[in-house]
DNA sequence: AACTCTGACAACCGCAAATCT
DNA sequence: GAGATTTGCGGTTGTCAGAGT
């Protein structure tokens, strides 16, 4: 981490903007001024917080460290596996990523893949040149937007025994097919030969009839076209403002911080940018057939359908 | 106990798009 | 319409802490 700049200023010895890791007493001024006002232009923030940071650098620390709504800890199994499958179809757009990952910023899981996740892919790497079966492409889903390196990131993830989730699943369910979610989509499309041979992968994945993460609206049941075209999840549908009325801030940073005796007083947030429902975007996902590839991401960026297994994220 | 390695993560940087004047 | 400013994003760096040697 870097160290706080004591001395407030550039090489030049003029006053500047402060640079480097925020000490409690900046978090605690940028975060009762955002309580108290909210957002607004964040150069204005930072001047009137009396912080002698950058806008930009107030914004940063705000989304992704003193946001109430933002959930820390460790990723959940689910999560990593919703990662993995979103970064198969979106690439390294980690903003749009966060998007369907509640109370985690991009930030979070840029990291978290780059840490973690490439680790793996370089493990899968340099083994796949003596594996002749994960060389043949033919057997792979139809690649869309990358997720030709789909099942080499989950063989690789079977393959490392420190992998807390993907493991958990059936090593042999991702051999034959590296991304059960995906393969019951297929199966149920008949879009390739070997999707059929293999049963859905239910136990560990919640697989309903009706498809990995429930009805319309998920991944399965019908979000594959004939041709076997991807779909991606739609936005997460709770509201950061909803969460702040219910949620236990405190519970929910686990990690010791200095300024986690505001918690108390972040339900009172109500400046929050919202994540607010586009009736529209049901009605793609409900008809039309959506593709990879021919969707709107900015469309997609204001859809909030949710994902059944990401429940306890919601306000009932 | 000391040193090295590695994972995790906060924060900066540069760029591009959006918005404002 | 042009330039300035702000915002948002993705890539990268730097540092801490724990594990391993």
């Amino acid at each position: 981490m870097r160290k706080p700049d004591p001395s407030g200023k550039n090489n030049n010895g003029n006053k500047l903007m402060r640079k480097g890791l925020w000490s409690p007493e900046e978090d605690e001024k940028l975060m009762n001024y955002m309580l108290a006002n909210g957002q607004g232009c964040w150069s204005d923030v930072a001047r009137n917080a009396g912080l002698q940071r950058c806008g930009k650098s107030c914004r940063l620390r705000w989304i992704n460290y003193l946001r109430p709504d933002l959930k820390r800890g460790a990723f959940s199994p689910q999560e990593e596996e919703l990662i993995l499958h979103l970064h198969s179809l979106l690439g390294n757009r980690w903003s749009q990523i966060a998007a369907r990952l509640p109370g985690r910023t991009d930030n979070e899981i840029k990291n978290f893949w780059n840490s973690t996740i490439k680790k793996r892919l370089k493990i899968i790497n340099s083994s796949s040149t003596s594996s002749p079966n994960t060389s043949d492409s033919s057997s792979e889903p139809r690649d869309v937007m990358g997720a030709g390196l789909m099942s080499q990131n989950i063989v690789a993830m079977c393959m490392d025994s420190s992998s807390s989730s993907i493991q958990a699943m059936a090593m042999n369910q991702y051999m034959i097919h590296p991304f059960p979610m995906l393969k019951h989509d297929l199966a149920m499309s008949d879009a390739s030969g070997y999707a059929n041979a293999v049963p859905p992968c239910t136990a560990q994945l919640g697989l309903t009839g009706n498809g990995f993460y429930g009805n319309h609206g998920s991944f399965g049941g019908g979000n594959i076209g004939a041709e076997g075209e991807l779909f991606i999840p739609p936005l997460e549908s709770v509201s950061i403002e909803e969460s702040f009325k219910t949620e236990d801030f405190t519970d929910r940073n686990p990690n010791s911080h200095p300024h986690d005796n505001m918690n108390s007083s972040i339900n009172h947030c109500n400046n929050i940018n919202k994540v607010e429902n586009v009736a529209e975007f049901e009605n793609h996902w409900e008809g039309d057939d959506l593709r990879v590839g021919e969707w709107d991401l900015e469309e997609l960026m204001k859809d909030v359908s949710s994902f059944p297994f990401l429940d306890h994220y919601q306000v009932d």
